[in-house]
Parts: structure tokens; sequence; C-alpha cells
DNA sequence: GTGATGTGCAACCATCTAGTTGCACACCGA
DNA sequence: TCGGTGTGCAACTAGATGGTTGCACATCAC
């Protein structure tokens, strides 16, 4: 798997059903047909929305005997989440800068060479 | 604005028009029809997507003259960021839990009263 | 062996969504 | 006063998406 662009991380994690997919793999691994059993949705459905999140890195997958079963990455949602925090400091320094400049009237204007 | 739900925030920054739409937004306040100029998308369009990050929280919109320009809220990235920390690090210790009761066969096991 | 269970693949459907165009209206400046 | 610019609202379209059903096949347990 390359590493998905910020979009495609949230994109995988903006549908419920899948949040509610991971929610329940944090509780321990589980097939496709273990989810189905416990959810209002298709076994179908699951195995899409487990394509997902294991495209993106979110889940892995791991045969045992016949079964498939799905293990969640917390550890990919945390760097996602690093990566968020990253930008989102960027975004509050550059408007602070702004700011600061617009409180600066026809102060020290900059000389030209 | 009650607050959203992660799916509805994540989904909200599923879109790559929107990321470009906040990273300009990052370097400065502009409105819909200025960001329309330097964007390849309609002012409509860009105006619709203003509205869902403004539904979550992500910019808020400001009154200047006759036009209206948007701001990126850094901050509101930065708690959503916390919130996917939060839960990463949650899925990671539980799965840890899980490992160590498997790594300790038939021992200790629990008094029935 | 045989039935039950789990998986994979494909076709299909309804709805959401990101985009468009078009038009009406407000407002600023020369 | 009048042209240019900014905004708001509505209608429409193509494609993505989340869901379904159906069927074929592998595999485990009795």
């Amino acid at each position: 798997m390359s590493v998905p662009d910020l979009p495609t991380m949230c994109a995988a994690l903006s549908d419920p059903t899948r949040w509610e997919l991971l929610t329940r793999l944090g509780q321990g691994a589980m097939s496709a047909s273990a989810l189905a059993r416990v959810l209002p949705v298709s076994r179908q459905a699951i195995g899409k929305h487990l394509e997902v999140l294991r495209e993106v890195g979110l889940v892995e997958s791991e045969q045992r005997g016949r079964e498939v079963v799905y293990l969640v990455v917390g550890a990919r949602l945390s760097s996602l989440a690093r990566e968020l925090d990253r930008i989102g400091r960027s975004w509050e320094s550059g408007l602070l800068r702004i700011k600061q400049l617009a409180e600066q009237p026809d102060q020290d204007p900059p000389p030209l060479p």
C-alpha cells in the first residue's frame, strides 16, 4: 500500500459504518462474517468497507484457518492525527502572523532598495 | 453549530478541492470569488465547499464591505487531531491487552465464586 | 461423505455529491 | 447614473458510493 493522501485517508473515515467496524475491531480481531452477524449490514458490504480500510492501512488482514480476520491499526490513526495537528498549528500561526501585521499600522515600512 | 461527529468532520476533509481551499485560506482570508479566480472551479461550487467547511467549524465567514471573506480555523483541525490520536491509542492498548492475555496460556484462571 | 459455514466475485440499484449554467439582485466607484 | 463585481438561489447532470442479491467454491466438523 502506498501512503494515501490526506483526502483519501479522511474519506475512509467519513462513513459511520466503517467507524462501527473500526470500533468493534478495536476490541479484538474479527472476520467479515462475524462482523456481519452483529451489524445490520450484509457480509458483502462489510467486505467492501474492510477493503477500503485496508487500502489506507487502518486495518490489516490475517488468514486464520479458513477465515480471514481483520485487525485495527491504531498507530495509523495516530500518525494521521499527528499530521492533522501539524497542519492545524501551521494555519493558526499563519493567521497570527497576519493579524500581527494588521495591528501594526504604518509602522516600520520596508525600505525600497 | 453543534459539534459534528467524527464521520461528518472527516467527510468534510475527504475532498481534495476543499483541502485546496483550506490551504489557500491558511495563507490569509479570501472571498469565494477571489478563490474562484485562482482555482479551476466555479464560484458557486466553491461556495458550496465553503458552506460544508463552515458547518463543521473548519472555516468562519466574515462580512467585509460587500464581500464575504472566509478564515480557516486551525484549532478545529487540531482538536479533531487530538480526538483521533486518543482513539488510535485506545485501539493499540486494547490490542496489546488482548495479545498479553493470549500469551498467558492456562495461567492463573479466575476462580468461580 | 455431507452439511454448514466462510470467502470471492459479479451484477444491479438508489442515493449522494461535486460540478455546471443561468439568472436576479446588491453595492461600489468613476 | 451606469458598468463592473460580488453574492444568493435554483435546476440540472455525470459519476461515485453504499447497499443489496445471487452464485460458485473452499474448508471445517461430525
